[in-house]
Order: C-alpha cells, then sequence, then structure tokens
DNA sequence: GCCGTTTTCGGCCCGACTGTTTTCAGTCG
C-alpha cells in the first residue's frame, strides 16, 4: 500500500464497491436479462428490463421491504415493474431462485454480467462470441485474444480485438469512479486551459460532475468553438493525456494519466443550452425528459429543442434498428436551443438545478412548479467541526481560525477527539479546559470571528459517552461520533445512538455513517429510528464534507429534510486546506432537497448561539 | 415487458464514433 500524506490521495484511486445487497443482486439478474433479449434481437424487452433493474438497484431495501407488505400487487406500483417482473421479484424473495432465469443459464451458460463490464462490448458481441468461441467468461475471453480468435470474426479485425485486450487490461489494473473532491480541481485545470484555446467560445464541465455527484467515473467537458478541430487537438494533446480513444470534430475521448476518461464534446456557440442540458443528464432525468417532449409533439436532442411536423417515421433496417439516415430536419422545426431554462419552460417544466436530475421525483415537482428552493453555494456561515494539532490535526487553532476567516467563514468549532481515542491523544476533562483557555485567548485577539469551544466526544459501545455532562455543558457545541465497534447488528447500533442522542448537552451526530467511500461500509442501523430520534431529543445530523466522508449521503438527507430533522454542514478539517471542502458538503445537502433553513450552520453567530441556548434549556 | 394529459393497444429517446465495410452494425453516453 502507498503511504500518502494527502488522505484525499490516499482513497481516489480505489474503487468504490457498495454492498451487495439482495435487491442489488436481483437488479443485476434482470439486467443480465435484458442483455439475453438484446442478443435474440427481441425488441423493447430489453429496455424494459433495464429500466426495471435500474429501479430496483435505485430502490435498494425498499423493494423487499414492498414485497413483504404487499406482494406482487405492491410491486406492480413500482416504477417499470409490471405483472411479469413482479412475478420473478416475488419468485426470487419467496425461493431464492426465478426459474427463466435458470432455464436461459442452462441454454446461454455465460457470465454475461461480467463480460458486459468491458468498454466496448455490448450484448451483441456478448452472443457472437459464444457462439462462434464458446466465450462464457473474461477467462475464455482473454485467452482467445491471446490466441488472435476474435479478429477472425464476422466484423471484427485486429482494431478492435486489440482494443477490447486494452480495455481488460486497464480494467483489471485500476479503474472506477474517484472522489469529487479530488475530480473537480484536475476538471477546473482542464476547463481553464481549454476556454484559452483560439476560436473557444465557452467551456465547462457537465456531467456527474456538474451534478456534483459524490464519486464520478469520468470528466464530461462542453465546449462551444468556431474551430472544433483546434480545440480537439488542443484537448487530446494535453499533458494529462495518456492515450485517445477517439476524436472527432464534435466527440473526443481520452484516457488521463491519473486512470479517469475525459470526454470532451463541440457544439456551436448557439445551442449550448440544448447541449449543457444534454450533456449534464442524468442519463435517467434526460430519457424521461425526452419521453415527455415526445408526448408533447417536440423531439429534444443536443442540438435544441424540435416541434415535429409530421410523424418522425424512421425507415427501419434489416435488423429492426432505427437508421439515422435522412431524418435529420425533416419535419422537425427548432424551437429553442439558446438556455436550458428555455428548454425546460416550453416542455411546461421549471429547470431544476443540476444536483437534482436524478430522474427520480424531480421532474414530477418542476411540472407541478414545486421545485425546492435549495440551499444555494455560500450560504455556510461557519465550520462545526475541525480537529486541531491538540489530537490529530495538522494546525494550531489560530491557524484554522485565520484560514476559516479567510474563506468568508464567521464562526468555526474546534472539535478535537476525547480521551477513548487515546492513540492520537484524546483530550480528558483537564485538556479540555486547557483548551478553553487558549480559545478565550484567541477570541479576544480575533475581529469579527467567533472560536467555539466544542469536541467531538466519542460514543462508547453501550452508547455512553466520554465527557460527562458536566464537563459537555461547559462547551459551546458538543458533537458525538462513533470510532469503534463499527459492527454491532442493525439493533444494537441503534439502541447504541439513541441513548448517545438522548444524553443531555448533546447537539450533533458527526459523520452519522461512518461510511468511508471504498475503504470501509456504513455502519448497520435503523435510519427511521434515528430520525425520529434526532427529531425527539433536537439532535441535529451532520453532512460531512470530507470527500470519501460524504457522511451523510443526498438520500439520508432527503430523508431527515422529510422527517424535519436540522443539519449541519462541516468539514472535519484536520488542516487548513480541508476547510475548503465546504461547498461539497453544501452539494450534498443540495443533492437531498435541503433548503437553507434545513441547513443549521447558515444562520450567523448570535442566531446560532441564541438557537443552541434555547435547544438545551428544552 | 411496460405504460397511459393522444392510447388498455400500439407505441417505446437520440446521435456520434469506430471499425469494418463500401452502407452499416455495434457500442456508448
Amino acid at each position: 500500500m502507498r503511504l500518502m500524506s494527502n488522505p484525499l490521495e490516499l482513497t481516489a484511486h480505489v474503487m468504490y464497491h457498495i454492498r451487495m445487497t439482495k435487491s442489488k443482486e436481483l437488479a443485476k439478474i434482470f439486467l443480465e436479462f435484458a442483455y439475453w433479449h438484446q442478443i435474440n434481437n427481441e425488441p423493447f424487452k430489453p429496455r424494459a428490463y433495464e429500466l426495471a433493474g435500474e429501479a430496483i438497484e435505485a430502490l435498494g431495501d425498499e423493494v423487499d421491504e414492498t414485497w413483504r407488505k404487499g406482494g406482487i400487487k405492491a410491486l406492480k406500483e413500482l416504477p417499470g415493474i409490471g405483472q411479469s417482473i413482479a412475478e420473478k421479484i416475488d419468485e426470487y424473495f419467496s425461493t431464492g431462485k426465478i426459474t427463466e432465469y435458470d432455464r436461459i443459464k442452462k441454454r446461454f451458460p455465460v457470465d454475461i454480467w461480467s463480460l458486459a463490464q468491458v468498454q466496448g462490448l455490448g450484448a451483441k458481441h456478448i452472443g457472437q462470441l459464444y457462439q462462434a468461441l464458446k466465450i462464457k467468461n473474461l477467462k475464455d475471453l482473454k485467452n482467445a485474444i491471446s490466441r488472435d480468435k476474435l479478429a477472425g470474426l464476422p466484423r471484427w479485425g485486429q482494431k478492435s480485438q486489440a482494443k477490447i485486450a486494452k480495455q481488460i487490461e486497464l480494467m483489471e489494473h485500476e479503474s472506477g469512479r474517484q472522489l469529487l473532491g479530488y475530480v473537480l480541481p484536475i476538471a477546473d485545470s482542464l476547463v481553464e486551459r481549454l476556454a484559452q484555446v483560439p476560436g473557444v467560445k465557452r467551456c465547462t464541465y457537465a456531467g456527474s460532475l456538474r451534478r456534483k455527484q459524490e464519486t464520478v467515473g469520468d470528466i464530461d467537458l462542453l465546449a462551444t468553438s468556431s474551430k472544433p478541430e483546434t480545440i480537439m487537438d488542443a484537448f487530446t494533446a494535453m499533458p494529462e493525456v495518456e492515450s485517445v480513444h477517439e476524436k472527432g470534430k464534435t466527440r473526443s475521448s481520452v484516457r488521463l494519466k491519473n486512470g479517469l476518461d475525459a470526454d470532451l464534446r463541440v457544439a456551436p456557440d448557439k445551442v449550448y443550452g440544448a447541449a449543457l442540458q444534454y450533456f449534464t443528464g442524468d442519463k435517467r432525468h434526460n430519457v424521461l425528459l425526452r419521453e415527455l417532449a415526445l408526448k408533447k409533439g417536440f423531439s429534444l436532442n443536443e442540438y435544441g429543442l424540435f416541434r415535429l411536423k409530421i410523424k418522425d417515421k424512421r425507415l427501419k433496417t434489416k435488423s429492426g434498428r432505427r437508421s439515422t439516415v435522412g431524418t435529420r430536419d425533416v419535419g422537425r422545426e427548432l424551437i429553442t436551443c439558446t438556455t436550458e431554462e428555455a428548454i425546460y419552460k416550453k416542455l411546461g417544466l421549471n429547470t431544476p438545478p443540476p444536483e437534482i436530475r436524478v430522474g427520480d421525483q424531480e421532474i414530477a415537482a418542476a411540472a407541478k412548479h414545486q421545485l425546492p428552493k435549495l440551499m444555494p453555494y455560500g450560504s455556510v456561515k461557519g465550520d462545526l467541526q475541525v480537529q486541531t494539532e491538540w489530537t490529530d490535526g495538522s494546525a494550531s487553532i489560530e491557524d484554522m481560525a485565520k484560514e476559516a476567516k479567510k474563506l468568508g467563514l464567521e464562526y468555526l468549532a474546534v472539535t478535537d477527539h476525547t480521551q477513548a481515542l487515546a492513540f492520537i491523544h484524546g483530550l480528558d476533562e483537564k485538556r479540555l479546559a486547557e483548551q478553553g483557555c487558549e480559545i478565550d485567548r484567541l477570541n479576544k485577539k480575533l475581529k469579527d470571528f467567533r472560536i467555539l469551544k466544542g469536541t467531538e466526544c466519542d460514543i462508547l459501545k453501550d452508547g455512553s459517552l466520554d465527557l460527562t455532562a458536566a464537563a459537555r455543558q461547559k462547551l459551546d457545541w458538543v458533537g458525538i461520533s462513533i470510532h469503534s465497534h463499527f459492527n454491532l447488528s442493525r439493533a444494537e447500533q441503534t439502541k447504541r445512538l439513541i441513548r448517545a442522542m438522548s444524553q443531555p448537552y448533546v447537539d450533533c451526530l458527526f459523520h452519522p455513517t461512518c461510511r468511508l467511500i471504498g475503504r470501509r461500509e456504513a455502519i448497520d442501523f435503523d435510519l427511521e429510528e434515528i430520525l425520529t430520534a434526532a427529531k425527539k431529543y433536537n439532535i441535529i445530523l451532520e453532512i460531512n464534507a470530507f470527500p470519501d466522508r460524504s457522511d451523510l449521503r443526498d438520500l439520508h438527507v432527503r430523508l431527515a429534510v422529510q422527517a424535519g430533522v436540522k443539519l449541519a454542514i462541516n468539514t472535519d478539517a484536520h488542516a487548513p486546506e480541508h476547510l475548503a471542502f465546504l461547498p461539497l458538503g453544501e452539494a450534498i445537502a443540495r443533492r437531498g432537497w435541503a433548503a437553507k433553513a434545513d441547513i443549521i450552520n447558515t444562520k450567523n453567530i448570535k442566531q446560532l448561539m441564541t438557537w443552541l441556548a434555547k435547544k438545551n434549556k428544552l
């Protein structure tokens, strides 16, 4: 293992593994069904199974619960799930298998899932490779490549074989998603330089970066230019580029030296809005939007919104595929393409902020003009979790405060660890009191800035706390968090947390799920019960902005907001430069549909202290 | 196989790039 000083780098190259739950397994099965039907040239079924698979993956444990409560009938209420798929889910949960899946596996004993992970290898090729060469899995595939077997197949040549070989190699070394906080600065730097290329009018990042997902799979860049070839040449020649996957006039794709792919799309400046909407995605959002457009007599693509004058019946080829030949500009009238807002408006929608474009409920909300008023970036006024050199931070209280002030913050809570974390010299009550004196001294010295006396008090195994109530009472801000016994059962962990939250003089539960992206699973607890307890005991839940924590995550935030639980956005900074992570936390809050009023540290210091005083009197 | 602000039947998102062809199939986003 490489040793690195920057914790960002430590996790940036690690795959983000998601726990394989029952519903994940089910989603995988349906995606295999989709491939199977595609291999058999079945129209429409692949799409249906794909949608069902995606829906199940998005719903997670909810599928299991829905089935438990209402069986097949309830399952059919879920999006993308009808009679046939509901029956298969029912069979899977009842018996642990799906007869039709087993039957297919007998006829076509191919590990479709793992082969489909190879970029460039789709359903048709997987079917062809089994028919011609009996390739069942990655091992067979590598074997066939090493014996030069692929190159001779119909429509395969040396280049296609080499491409697949390279993809397998890349896949085995490393790939996967990287942390938003790590990728954003790289994307910013690419954008900055591309914007300088002659002919370029506008340049920005789109895709999952613009949607501010916690991890991103690639960097999607969009530029408008009068000289597409020039910017493509500049892009593919950038020093970060390791190899070029493809290069065209409107789209080029490269692999960067850090292992990430970057795509650049170039469009004429006048269609910037349409292109930005299109390339921001996500895929589900765009598909739903285009379907909606079609229903209203429009067609939507990256060049704009068009009114269909005549029914756009497309030519069918032998295989049933739609041909794009001769359809452009035929029977279509351009309506608008200059701004995203104009496109949404023509479709009867308000414009959803990129962060919530996930193809969930935002389109329905936009249609009803009920989009949430998301917390604006920059509205957090103080950071309520920061470690210093008193424990495992690297800087003095003063340096942290100065940096916070420089970033425009009004206050900062010093929250060093408590004694249970002996290996980093967690503070006992005596040292905590000494630290309080130091903070008093600094507060006298600093103008227009307030340092709060706080703690990150350890939650012990039984849910008791690592500081006495008397010690907690003396502090301005008490955060509690778990740093041990991550593997307790759901029931035990829930009980432990609720006991901790029910103690007097507790303000905030820090990094509630304790997950570390790519390194540690979230602890198991009943979120509903925790939200109920937070409401009951008036406990704030933290959105930890540290890139590999991102904890709570967007879905949790959304549930907390719905439950009326207050949130705080903190960086968990261990060094001055970590304070800059704050916008990453704001992004999570926005993805969770949080408004300014949901976030406690959007209050100024006076409002915050008043609020806390009132809370702790209750 | 799913779905309904045209529909319980007849629709189902769209275009670029590559490699292999010589007009297109496959894949991807």
